[in-house]
DNA sequence: GGATGGATCAGCT
DNA sequence: GCTGATCCATCCT
């Protein structure tokens, strides 16, 4: 069965597609939340990307699947959420670092032990809410338990920095493919005086 | 608000 | 052994 949001990514490049999933919807369960933080990994030529220079193995197969395959990574204690966004063989990603909760809250401030924006303001963060882990590696999204409905709603406007977390790369660090609502304060690392009052939404 | 260090662990070299 | 696509508590300014 051919997905609407699997067609897109498939034909989408990877950096459009990061912004594109900017107010979609993430559903896991009774769980649901707007898509407000994501990054761009470009693949064998990204010195960030988990498939830099080709690396291939079984931890990170699931990027060399089909666009719409999710890749979850573990790092220490926390799993990581991705989406592959090009065909197969074509080992490119977005990784989503933050989420706005829609529904099922409550649920999620349990699992995280934890309210307001520290529920879901990072990778690690949001994985823990919606009780996503190494289960989810190497599904397609929309076909498992983990959903995304796109499009969603629309940003007000969409910010540019580098990512987070990639120091001493060269241009793999200073290159700006970290995309967030601007305003909203979900993003992982906003700051009080930069939130919008509308949430960053049109 | 910004900087720092510790927790903690699987996977790769 | 070493290393992170992290998070949190705890300083300091």
């Amino acid at each position: 069965m051919t997905d609407k949001l699997i067609n897109w990514l498939d034909q989408t490049d990877t950096i459009t597609v990061a912004q594109g999933l900017l107010g979609a919807v993430l559903e896991v369960g009774d769980c649901a939340g707007l898509i407000v933080e994501t990054e761009a990994y470009l693949g064998e030529r990204d010195r960030a990307a988990h498939a830099f220079g080709g690396r291939h193995t079984r931890t990170n197969a699931a990027l060399y699947g089909p666009a719409g395959t999710i890749y979850v990574y573990q790092m220490r204690q926390y799993c990581l959420l991705n989406l592959v966004t090009q065909p197969v063989g074509v080992p490119q990603c977005v990784l989503v670092r933050a989420v706005e909760p829609l529904l099922g809250v409550a649920e999620m401030a349990m699992r995280r032990g934890r309210s307001g924006p520290a529920m879901t303001s990072g990778p690690g963060k949001l994985c823990q809410a919606f009780a996503i882990t190494l289960a989810d590696n190497q599904q397609l999204v929309n076909q498992g338990r983990v959903h995304v409905a796109w499009p969603g709603r629309a940003p007000l406007l969409i910010a540019r920095k580098p990512r987070i977390g990639v120091p001493n790369k060269g241009e793999a660090t200073t290159a700006a493919l970290r995309f967030f609502v601007a305003g909203n304060p979900y993003v992982s690392d906003v700051k009080k005086t930069e939130i919008n009052s509308n949430g960053g939404w049109q």
